[in-house]
Order: C-alpha cells, then sequence, then structure tokens
DNA sequence: ATACCTCCCTGTGGGC
DNA sequence: TGCCCACAGGGAGGTA
C-alpha cells in the first residue's frame, strides 16, 4: 500500500534506472490505469523523450520531461515500479512498459488499477493536480502541523489521512504515529493539547525516517505495523488487545490502554 | 466543515 | 468442493 515512503523508493528506482535515458518504446498493457490521456496520446508525447529528475509530492511522482511535459504516477493501493531487464518476460500486472535506450524497463504494476498515470502537457495542468495537495508531510513544520490540529474539529486520524491538508500520509502510518504518540485516533484534533500534537509531530518524523530507509512501513514486531493482521493482535507495548474497527473510513487498529 | 455513502478494481479468505 | 460476499485500501465525488 504504497504511501509517502514507498513512492519514495519508487523515485529512487526511477532516479537510479531512467534518470537521464530516453524512452524508446511505450506499451500499454492495460489501458486501465491510464488518467486522462490515451495509449496513442501516451505514446506519441514519451516515445524519445529523455526522463528528467523524477520527485515526489506526498504520494504523487513526477517525472518530467522536456517542454513542461511530466508523467505523473500514482500507485493506489497496489502500484509498484519496477526496474527490469528489457529480456525478461512481463508479468500480468505489468501495466505500462517504458523501455528505455539502455534495454532496461520501467514497468508500473499495479493489480488493482485503483489510480494510474497521468500525462501533463504544461506547468499548469501539473500545478492543478499538485494544488489538491498539502505540504508534503516531509516538509511540514511542527508550527503548522500544531496549528493544523488546532483548526480541524474532526477525527485526528481523518486529518492525518486528508491528503488536502497533509500529502503523503496513509491508513497504516497513520495508525502507527498515533500509536507512538498514544494518541486514540478518534480524538477531535482541535481536543489535542499543545504537548500532543507536538508529540504526533515527532512520531510522525520518527515514523517516516525510518519506513522512508525502509522502503515501506515496515511490519516489525515492536511497531504497531507488525501486529495488525495478527489473528488476535496484542499491543506490543503493554501486550492488551488492540481494537480495530473504521475510523475516517478506513480500518484502523489502536491500543485502548495505551492511546488517549 | 464534516460525516457518510457509493463507486472504481481485483484477489483473498471465510461461511455455508 | 464450489459459490457468494465482505473486505482490503488509494482516491473522487455526491449528499445531508
Amino acid at each position: 500500500m504504497p504511501e509517502l515512503p514507498d513512492v519514495e523508493g519508487f523515485r529512487e528506482v526511477l532516479d537510479g534506472c531512467g534518470s537521464g535515458r530516453c524512452v524508446q518504446r511505450v506499451e500499454v498493457r492495460d489501458t486501465g490505469v491510464l488518467r486522462g490521456v490515451s495509449g496513442q496520446r501516451l505514446r506519441r508525447e514519451v516515445e524519445g523523450q529523455r526522463l528528467g529528475r523524477p520527485w515526489r509530492h506526498g504520494k504523487l511522482l513526477i517525472v518530467p520531461f522536456a517542454d513542461e511535459l511530466a508523467l505523473v504516477w500514482h500507485f493506489g493501493m497496489t502500484g509498484e515500479l519496477i526496474c527490469a531487464g528489457a529480456d525478461e518476460p512481463p508479468v500480468a500486472h505489468d501495466r505500462v512498459v517504458l523501455t528505455l535506450d539502455d534495454e532496461r524497463q520501467l514497468r508500473y504494476r499495479d493489480q488493482r488499477k485503483l489510480q494510474g498515470i497521468r500525462l501533463t502537457m504544461n506547468q499548469s495542468a501539473l500545478a492543478r493536480l499538485l494544488d489538491r495537495l498539502g505540504p508534503d508531510a516531509l516538509d511540514m513544520t511542527r508550527e503548522d502541523f500544531v496549528d493544523l490540529l488546532a483548526e480541524r474539529r474532526g477525527a485526528v486520524k481523518g486529518v492525518l489521512m486528508d491528503q488536502s491538508l497533509i500529502a503523503g500520509l496513509g491508513n497504516l502510518l497513520c495508525d502507527e504515529i498515533l500509536w507512538r504518540a498514544r494518541v486514540a485516533p478518534r480524538r477531535p484534533a482541535r481536543a489535542l493539547g499543545n504537548t500532543e500534537a507536538r508529540h504526533v509531530y515527532t512520531a510522525m518524523r520518527g515514523v517516516l525516517a525510518t519506513a522512508t530507509r525502509a522502503g515501506c512501513v515496515p511490519p516489525r514486531r515492536n511497531w504497531l505495523t507488525g501486529h495488525r493482521d495478527d489473528r488476535e493482535p496484542a499491543c506490543p507495548r503493554c501486550g492488551r488487545g488492540l481494537r480495530a474497527r473504521r475510523v475516517a473510513g478506513r480500518r484502523t487498529v489502536w491500543c485502548e490502554h495505551c492511546q488517549h
């Protein structure tokens, strides 16, 4: 489930595999992942283009070409970006394959096709996509973060999840952050004290730092994420049973004993 | 502002 | 054994 750390990993894949290379061929194996662009147009615009330096905002990965042209990738829940040799046979879920001029391929692999690939032709089209998003979670200052929580009535989990407020945090990250900060997910954001809001910020920084190094939210046994799929999940901090229910529209796991 | 719903999509696993 | 359904999670978009 690609969140900020996973997408950051894909950015590194792209940076290492594709940066500076030319796209020789675009193969759209499933148009179901194209958003607002046809397979034909994607091929026409991108074939022959040289890949610029990829960058990331929230869960979006942006790959610029010349003349303001850019590919914008969103990985939904099951998407990934693979660097493969051109001789390796594609697998079932390789939806779009870019063959580069060094016989390597960038593959957009995605089982569920919940999100996909966009092509923006100029800066304003790209800006319109980015305008929907709040600041990247890694760029947010503690002051802005605390202020944001203070002005929101909804559940703190919902605030963290809302991409228009903070970009990059997904379901696993939010649960992990709140567990580490010892804050219950259903607390109204503005009911948090200044100290608690700072704890959540510190937890966010810590979780993001470790997760970004790992390329995912690591399912470690001393993290909440390492237990959420257990048959009888127990809190790795206090040993008591974890609660699971829907909060802000997503399955949410937390410890009623540790989180208040 | 916010809660809640449906839809998009596919694979998995539980119940019968 | 097979069938059906709920569920997982990233979102958008609509309604109250």
